[in-house]
DNA sequence: CAACTTAAGTTAAACGTTTATATTTTTGAC
DNA sequence: GTCAAAAATATAAACGTTTAACTTAAGTTG
């Protein structure tokens, strides 16, 4: 087993330098096009590779994209990683015939993932780093625009500065949801919604007072609950709202798994779906058509955002302004359900 | 802003040499404790941290992971990813707090998988690999044997050498979840599988078969399904065999996302479980429990096998032998629902 | 106390690249 | 043909680290 080749095997082979080998397959002008094919021809009958390591050293370029997850408990809730797992496929995906690849960094809270961030920054151990879960006021954002590091955030914040970002369109979608479900006759209409620190909670809280308002419906600030996304919340919440005096007809989720909990709720106390009270959610696992019953969603593939998170990173790797990198996405009202409280 | 203090600059600020700096923050016996002690203080002080890229030249460790997935197409199954997601999630978990990171590799098949191993083993592009989806008899195996290669599987494979894996305990699963089914009563028990090439739907088809011989059944090849195992697949295979003329009256399913798809399936066609069929299934993300109705299950929670998976990772690259690197884990059956068909 | 061993450090080279600078070759004008 | 300018290629240093080989000082032994 012959070593790998180098850039002076290649030089060697050809009777060239490194330095015009290293400019020929980095695609300078200042080498001839017929050595440069010849190079290229070297390169490709030796099996060459580049070695990222040399490169490194050298230009600093790590290849690396780092992936910012905070999942508070990995061990306790299983669910919890789904979400962030098909960004993760999404932008490696797009990353696939690039020279660079996604590594996880993984942080049980927002203040670790600040420390982490901060390490990556200073020893510059990515190219560039994705950011799910932004908050309002996102400190992380703040800091790498003062280090003018490289990133693109997956959901907005208020920054003074722009910056690059995906997202779905949370106002739009909170509205077109609450405002079938009005529509529907419902006047009761809880949401479960994630912590408030999130910049999409907020988002969808003020669409959703602004959607009542216009419909002329009185927000009761009981209606609403903030935490963890999981099947466990919506469970909880919807135990808890059911008893009220006054409960909910219809639970808008924000995601998947906490809608599923509350249909867990519904079957554990023979509540059925359209006579007691409906579901309605956002969804981007599309798999609430399994659910029994299937339930109305407003549905944006998770594939889609994630891969434009990918392909944003590449562009401002390339020199692009993060003010032209901005996405939302409007998702689908998919009809499962007529939502409609039969008599 | 200073640049980033290297071991050179350590060296500089306690008068030492380089070699003893790198000697001292690796922990060698040839440098007094003393002069070690005040190696460790400038370099705290400094807030050092090494440069991987210039270890990486020097020595040929990369400090990466590679975790190779294989997902077909990961734009159509959303769900497709989502064990594997939890895989990174533990052996990054384990990872934390050591220099490695787990980096994704994503394949559409399995010799796109297997070009992608060849690429990482020939150009060192990490320092080992952890592999899931094992088939009966797996090149990729073989391969990074041959070639001396760290690799931990989850799953096992027919391999002529010991290798290092995890896995669960697929033979004693299947046992448990059919012997209950016998138990209650069932003569004619579905079991939904994943494709045949993959090391553990053979053995759970072997255990499924000794199972039903021991109980003195018979084995009907028409209620095995391999595919996929995704809700749609558990969907699909439900309406098929529920039209059989002698219908199986339970649905063992090999993941949660199948079970989901089979008790899909009975809402659409108005099947109640436990009085026209039961669904038993396997399970490790543990999201069972919120489905409508909740199901028995064998539970295992991934977060344990992938933490394995990370640890043998680390005392394999510690130079531990595979073969001492093996666990089999057996889940908890789970009891949520009666499983007898009531007359 | 000479002769040797051991301990603790140092020097310098090497890993694979890129790139500023230097050198050689080619080109074009006269 | 000569000469300068332009184009193409070569030389060498640098990135941060480890490590083989070497030096020096301090013990140890008979």
């Amino acid at each position: 087993m012959s070593p790998r080749p180098t850039i002076k095997t290649i030089a060697k082979e050809t009777g060239l330098s490194t330095a015009t080998v290293s400019k020929a397959l980095n695609g300078s002008p200042q080498v001839r096009p017929d050595t440069r094919d010849k190079i290229l021809d070297v390169a490709k009958k030796l099996g060459y590779e580049m070695n990222l390591s040399g490169v490194q050293l050298r230009t600093g370029k790590t290849h690396q994209i780092a992936m910012i997850t905070v999942i508070s408990s990995p061990h306790d809730d299983e669910w919890g990683g789904v979400g962030y797992a098909q960004l993760v496929y999404g932008v490696s995906d797009v990353l696939h015939d690039t020279p660079y690849r996604v590594v996880q960094y993984q942080a049980s809270s927002y203040e670790e993932s600040f420390d982490i961030i901060k390490r990556i920054v200073a020893n510059r151990k990515a190219d560039g780093i994705i950011l799910p879960g932004t908050r309002v006021k996102d400190k992380r954002v703040e800091f790498m625009q003062a280090q003018d590091f490289p990133f693109v955030t997956y959901g907005l914040t208020e920054a003074e500065v722009p910056h690059a970002y995906v997202d779905t369109h949370n106002q739009r979608i909170v509205s077109i949801c609450v405002e079938r479900l009005i529509a529907k006759g419902h006047k009761r209409i809880a949401m479960l919604n994630a912590d408030m620190v999130l910049m999409y909670s907020r988002d969808r809280e003020n669409a959703y007072r602004q959607t009542l308002q216009d419909a002329g419906l009185k927000f009761d600030p009981s209606l609403v609950a903030n935490g963890e996304l999981t099947p466990a919340f919506g469970r909880e919440q919807f135990f808890e709202m059911s008893m009220f005096d006054d409960p909910p007809t219809a639970y808008f989720c924000a995601n998947e798994a906490t809608a599923m909990g509350v249909l867990s709720g519904f079957h554990v106390r023979g509540y059925e779906h359209g006579r007691d009270a409906v579901v309605i959610a956002t969804d981007d696992l599309n798999v609430s058509q399994y659910f029994s019953p299937p339930i109305t969603t407003c549905y944006l593939p998770i594939s889609k955002p994630s891969q434009v998170l990918g392909e944003f990173m590449l562009k401002l790797l390339n020199g692009e302004a993060p003010e032209k990198l901005q996405k939302l996405f409007v998702p689908d009202l998919i009809e499962r359900s007529s939502d409609e409280l039969r008599k």
